[in-house]
Formats: C-alpha cells, structure tokens, sequence
DNA sequence: CAGTGGTCTAGACCACTGG
DNA sequence: CAGTGGTCTAGACCACTGC
C-alpha cells in the first residue's frame, strides 16, 4: 500500500485535519475530539485499535503509535487483554495525581484520605485576576469553595478555588459534603469535566489571621503556597486553585526527569 | 525470522540480560550500560539504527524502540537527519533543566544566567544524613559547596551541596568559580559524571541569621527550602544539595500532566 | 476459546542534513 | 547525493483477560 497518499478512498481523516501532519497525529487529534466530545465516557474503554484502524482506515500500527501518545500524556490507559480505557481521576491507582504534598515518612498508604471540610462555597463575580486565569471575563459567574485538609486531625492544607460558573451550575457546599473520593473524580461524573493538564506556582509566605487559624498555626508560620491551574482536553483552564500547605510534618515532592 | 527465539545465533543479548524481558527492553539496558560506560560522551553520537540493529541482530523498529524510551527519559536527544546524541546539560536547549525557579515575569530568556559566588568549597566528612543521602558510609569524604545565585544583582538562590570525595577528586572553589556555563556540564565533561534525574522535597522555612545575611533578607521571611538528590545513570545518587529560594520575586513552577 | 494489547520483523518511502 | 531519523504498512506470533 502507498504512504505517500494518506489514505486511499477516505476522505475521513483528510477533511477533519486540512493541513499537513503525520497520519499518526491526525488520527491522535480525531481520538482526542471524540475523547473531548464525551464518545466515551471516563473510565470506559475506547474502540479496539483493530476497530478504530477500520473506522480511519489506516494499519493497526498507527493507530497504536498515536494511543501511545495518547497514553503516555496520561489521557488514555492500557490494558492488556482488555483494552484501552479513558483515564480517570476516580482510579484507585493514580488518585489524587496532581497533589504533591506527601507526609514526611513517605508513607501515603498508610496515612489514607485526608479528612475534608468544606469552610465555605458560594458564587460570585470574578475579580480580575481569578478572570484571566480563567479565561473569563471580570464580573463573570465563578463559584468559589475554601475547604481545609487534615491529616490525623491536623489541619494541613487550607485550599481556595474557583470553577467558571457555566460548567459547573449546581454545585453546592453540600454536594460537595455527599461526595465521597477526589473532587476531580466528581467533576468529572457530575459535571462532565475532566482535569488532565495543571500547572503550579509556588512560593514560601506567611499566612494572615484567618489562613492561620483555619490551619491551626501562627502567624508566623512560613508555609507553601501553591497556585495551581488545571485545564481539561483542548487546554481550556477549568480552575484556579490557591493552596497553603503545612510543611512541618509534610513536603511536597517533586521529581526531575 | 522467528520471534519467540530471542535472537537467531547470537549470545549477544541473551548473556547479558540472562532474565526474561522484551528484546528492545534488552536493547535499552545494553545501550544504557554503553552510555554508563563511558563508550560515546554526552553530546556525541551513538551509532545509527542501522548500526545498533546490525550490532545487536534484530530488527530497525526494534533498535528504534529502543532509542525511543531513551529519548522519553532524556538521556539521548534525536535529531532528524544527523543522527542520535547523548544528551548533555551543555546544550544550549535543555541548559538548567533541572531548575525550577523561574522569574515571576515569566521571562527566563530576558533575564539571562545568575551571576554565581562561590561563597564556599570544602572537603569534609559526611554527617550521618548526607551519608544516607549520597549512599555513602558516615564520615567518608565529602565536598561541600556553599554558593549565591543573583539576578539582577539580587542575590535569590542560596545552595549548599554536598558531593561523594571519589568521583569529584580535584574539585576546588577556584576550578568552580573559573567555570562558565552549568555546573552539571562541568561534572560531565570534568568528571564524567552525568546527572540524569533528581527529585526535590520542598518545604516553606525561616532562614537562620547566616543564610539570612547571604539572601539580604530578615530572619522573618519565608523562604523555598529545596532539597534535591541528583542520581546518574542506574540511579545511583550523586549528589545532594539544600537549596534556598526567594520567592518574591521569582517562583518555583511545575507542570502537572 | 476469541479478543485484546504487546512485540518483532521486513520493506517501502518521506523529510531532513550535510558534503 | 548518501546517510540519518521518521512514518507507514502488512503480517506473524506472544501474553494476558474473560467467557
């Protein structure tokens, strides 16, 4: 069969990716829309690459060359025998992926689930900066929820967020309280929202009055702060997260590749 | 030619890597003691696909693996057309990689490199922890380097780093200070050490009276504390360094994926 | 057992680099 | 132009899963 043509009598992938780029890519992106578009839903497994090489017209092998990139971002997950799922926040194995805060002993299994408070969750008009990080505009609808975090009863984390008010109409304090699991596991069924990309700013600061008493220390206590903004498929933000940790008896943890 | 067959006539694989495993997982692992070994230098080229395949007798696609997993983890870098090196943090691309620190500006290009001071070099013996750290016994010989990174003539970064006595033997404050560009380029060309992966434990602290003096900053302002362990090939740790950063000015960043 | 992803091969052609 | 890595194919067989 010929490769300089991509593809024979389809016009399936051609018409989706106007110019040029390896067939791998264009069959990447064609997966990533549908993954964008909700055709498979977290957790359920995607076609077969026999099938998904049928519906593109194109070999097994590319097909597999571009769900291996799909899987090394994390997007997709493999499993062999069964097939290849879409990933999920609500996998017992890659669990609260995206914090990095880790008790100093290193031992995460044993400390289990932190247990939450929801301080506060109300919507209102975002303030300029919560707006640019959204890609929103000051003034729009954002939903804004404090909680605090502890470990063995002590209070670690205290964390403020802000979710564009749009996707997420309906969320209350009180579902939040319900729900049982990481929050983006919860984004995800409740509101069809899936977080696969984040970045974090962090910094050493000093907590003022309120900071420090919902965390128990004084104010005095250097402690992290971690800016963090996650986006869903297509890198659209979907949520600007300001944390303070504790790091008297955590740290976060970071590795170099 | 047949598959299951780990190769047709050749001891070549099946000697060194006596365990079951993939053959491009072999491949990799032989490639990998190659580099170790010193057999080509950081920045050089290794051989071609067709060359390596030749070599080890197996397929192109089974080199290209291979290399591919490699290239993934940073220890080689691809170059279409010229051929495959072996990565070094003297390129001019990946140069600082393992820093984090970015300038709240974003603007790492404008800012240019740290005006560095070697405030210290000496040889010592190692405390109990940077023993456990460096995987040495206590009281073995160790160097210690105390050094201020400074943007702008803002001094930012306060490094103390400690490295084994053996490898790094003739390591002294002058040949640091006389050196331009990374310092890990310098443990590679000078010493023959190459730094592959690291991981950093960050805590938010108060500087104590010396360290506060060498950032020009109070004893009351919180600093990053960034502990890393920089391992080399086989992951064997090389090298530990408690790091200080001002985070007024500049932050720490990280990627979630 | 059939169906899935995982490995391996052999061969073709493309895109880029340098002499 | 020859040599490199990059893409694509077709087909074989392996390893694992679940019925």
């Amino acid at each position: 069969m010929s490769t300089s043509a991509p593809i024979v009598p389809s016009p399936l992938v051609e018409a989706a990716t106007p110019s040029f780029s390896p067939l791998y890519q264009q069959i990447k992106s064609l997966i990533l829309q549908s993954l964008q578009a909700g055709e498979w839903k977290p957790g359920e497994p995607i076609p077969s690459e026999m099938d998904l090489a049928a519906r593109f017209r194109v070999s097994q092998g590319t097909v597999r060359k571009a769900i291996d990139e799909l899987a090394a971002e994390n997007l997709v997950i493999r499993r062999q025998g069964k097939g290849t799922f879409v990933a999920t926040h609500a996998e017992q194995n890659v669990q609260y992926r995206f914090l990095k805060l880790v008790p100093d002993s290193g031992d995460t299994q044993t400390e289990g689930p932190a247990e939450r408070t929801i301080v506060d969750c109300k919507r209102l008009r975002a303030a300029s900066d919560v707006a640019r990080a959204l890609a929103l505009r000051t003034g729009d609808a954002v939903l804004q929820v404090r909680r605090v975090l502890a470990y063995a009863g002590v209070p670690t984390i205290l964390e403020d967020l802000w979710l564009p008010g749009t996707p997420f109409k309906g969320l209350t304090a009180e579902r939040l309280r319900e729900w049982r699991g990481p929050m983006y596991a919860m984004f995800e069924t409740e509101f069809g929202v899936r977080m696969v990309r984040a970045q974090e700013q962090i910094r050493a600061v000093l907590p003022d009055a309120s900071q420090a008493a919902l965390l128990s220390v004084s104010v005095a206590t250097p402690l992290l702060s971690v800016e963090r903004i996650a986006h869903t498929y297509n890198d659209a933000p979907m949520e600007l997260r300001r944390g303070l940790y504790r790091t008297d008896t955590h740290h976060y943890r970071n590795a170099l590749g």
